[in-house]
DNA sequence: CGTAGATAGTTGCAAATGCAACGATATGCT
DNA sequence: AGCATATCGTTGCATTTGCAACTATCTACG
């Protein structure tokens, strides 16, 4: 088969092209089950992960990559669903950390099974884990020297 | 350097924060040179590259992957903007074509050294044509797949 | 033919987004 | 200390999105 596409060109348009499709059914997925949108499992996540399931505000629209205002708004989302809150910082009265509740790790709890059965049905099963750790290494150096800058 | 994640799952996340960073950057680039939106380059080029410059409403959708709603009314702001016209299909009375103009092309053709510039910035200098060759089979793997049901 | 159901595209409305401006606090420099 | 500058997070506003409902047309089938 040949193709007269350079092969980066190619995987740009395929890289967009696949999220474009796979975060589509992927919400269709979630939504389908009653259960909040993608965005809210990244913030859940990240809180989760972290040191005493709480960030900082900019540091968390940082991990998810969202601008701030954006994430004051999701965060107000989140809030008012009681998945998170916000409480003042000690030595910094500017901001505030995130905190995920009990009730927002229950409720990624209950979102992962049904993200997890959409990742897979719809990008692991068709790649080698080869080729994953290719995708993984070499998207990992975009973002990383993107981000310096 | 060990990760104590599977490399399928790692890939997925790294696939999405690669998106929205790359992304991002792409729209400021475009922004700053006075340029449109990333989506009205994706529309143009599928027009220009459809035979006769034009496709209908429901197979630019497809191939873009947006939803019919939402392309209704990107195709109202570029046709606002001279750069596609709706045009009445002869054998369908129900549909459009959507027609690339004079000026459309000279846009694409405008925005695409400020969208390659980035591409290139942000993506092809950091991976390998072999890892590009891999990442561009792999996820279109996926995405057919995912596009079959 | 005539009717039932599918398909094309648009629209209304509520929600989410992006951007610039803002108040508040922190930091750095003289 | 005192002032300029940067950072934290939020807000207002205009634009864009997502979903469901709608009109118009096409297709299939009795």
């Amino acid at each position: 088969m040949i193709k007269n596409h350079d092969p980066k060109s190619h995987a740009w348009a395929v890289l967009l092209t696949a999220h474009a499709t796979l975060i589509g059914k992927i919400e269709a997925a979630l939504a389908e089950a009653k259960l909040p949108p993608l965005d809210w499992y990244d913030v859940l996540w990240e809180l989760e992960k972290a040191e005493d399931g709480k960030l900082r505000m900019h540091e968390l629209a940082r991990r998810i990559v969202l601008s701030r205002s954006n994430l004051t708004r999701l965060a107000d989302r989140l809030e008012n669903a009681r998945l998170i809150e916000r409480r003042d910082t000690l030595h910094d009265r500017r901001g505030y950390h995130c905190v995920i509740t009990r009730a927002g790790l229950a409720m990624r709890r209950k979102m992962w099974p049904v993200y997890k059965t959409e990742i897979e049905r719809l990008f692991s099963k068709h790649i080698s884990a080869d080729e994953a750790r290719t995708i993984g290494e070499a998207l990992a150096r975009a973002v990383k020297t993107a981000r310096e800058h």
